[in-house]
DNA sequence: CCTATAATTTCGGTGTGCCGAAAATACGTG
DNA sequence: CACGTATTTTCGGCACACCGAAATTATAGG
């Protein structure tokens, strides 16, 4: 018999959720250099730490090669992302936080506040689905509903959807398209791409946009038309 | 120059919290021992942590001696007691927990709060100045009401009062209590001291109740009339 | 297939906060 | 005032999570 699923450390925690969320929008599994920059750590500081998580059950790890949870590992991770999504969402309904604004606060939080508490903010909200930048909340239970969506960088001329999703990693270009008016399930359609690797021009409620290159790896649309 | 208030770590945090509020209510200053018994730590580990305390600047130690806070130590307690209790006092308002629920949950959430979303839960709650408990809450300018009080266990016969404080070290005697009908402002009698060191008999809404050394050393009664 | 380069891991080391055992100190009693 | 006891401190050590430098491994181009 194993350890019994120990209290996990918030390091653990923020490890297993980097890990996880990775992979939510892209199939790319991680490696430890990108953990390692996810988390503002040094590589080697993670090659340590994912050996921990290995030998805690959490995760496996090829040498030289990606990180994968176990399904101890996932349901940690869908824990801890339940937590930091339902935080937010929260921050944002009932404390007129803008959602530039929540990220660093839920980052913390989420490591704080008991079950019963998180329940209980969870019932005040209505028990919601989605967070105020469109990640999927995971239920109780661990189970997710997670949209299909295309990144806006990758949507082909012409195609129309709604946002889906907005990466919160990046607060200042959250607040940017905040701004210019975008915001989940707002129709997004791709006008044309600018030569050379320039800018995407996108429509919005009538207006036009150009977006750069980080705003378009930041942007998904759901089910739409070419 | 020396270093300029850095960065609190939650140990250090909770021992000045100690610290501080071990005198709120006696004037006893407290002794390492003391100190490592409400942390249910060694000894030997607060005497270290005294040490770098004091290097820090927020308390002072004669060794073999009491611990004592700077002034700068004290303004960090102050503001770790108005973050406890406010959010003791928010569990209690907004969240239906028990006065004798709120003690753990506050003890971690403390650390965790930003000051906005402090003041924002200060504001919904209007600001009160104590907390389920009686304890005061210090404003976030620093300066705090303190109740003049008299502990139960050291009234004389005849005396009577309201309840201001009852310790909220004990939740299981909190629990007691409650259930018994005690509550802030509700007005205590002490009838008569059992002899050779027996329990105190008190009156409380009519009833009669006879309480022992623990619960006697709990609560502390206000202004009254002998 | 061989090698240069980039990614990854290993290794020695750090800071924080904790512990138990042993040594030092204080203090009440005789 | 001296001594035994209780308190406090010192000391060596540990767990956790991090780092930079050096060593190792993967892999891509020639
Ligand atoms: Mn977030
Ligand atoms: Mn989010
Ligand atoms: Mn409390
Ligand atoms: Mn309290």
């Amino acid at each position: 018999m194993q350890e019994r699923s120990a209290i996990a450390s918030s390091a653990t925690e923020d490890y297993v959720k980097v890990i996880y969320s990775h992979t939510e929008w892209q199939p790319e599994p991680i490696t430890s250099s990108v953990l390692a920059a996810r988390l503002g750590l040094a590589p080697s500081s993670v090659t340590e730490m994912v050996k921990k998580l290995a030998a805690a059950g959490l995760a496996t790890h090829v040498p030289y090669g990606a990180v994968t949870l176990t399904s101890e590992g996932r349901s940690l991770a869908l824990r801890m992302l339940r937590r930091h999504r339902l935080i937010e969402t929260w921050l944002v309904e009932s404390f007129g936080y803008g959602w530039d604004e929540v990220h660093d606060e839920a980052e913390v939080l989420e490591h704080a506040v008991s079950d019963r508490f998180l329940e209980a903010i969870a019932g005040k909200l209505g028990h919601p689905l989605r967070d105020p930048h469109g990640d999927p909340i995971p239920r109780a239970d661990g189970s997710v509903e997670q949209p299909d969506a295309v990144l806006l960088a990758d949507a082909p001329d012409g195609f129309s959807g709604p946002v889906v999703r907005i990466s919160d990693r990046d607060p200042a270009l959250l607040q940017y398209l905040g701004d210019q008016g975008f915001a989940l399930d707002s129709v997004v359609t791709v006008v044309e791409r600018r030569p050379f690797g320039g800018a995407l021009a996108v429509r919005l409620d009538g207006a036009g946009f150009d977006l750069g290159d980080e705003a378009t790896r930041a942007v998904w649309l759901g089910a739409g038309s070419s």
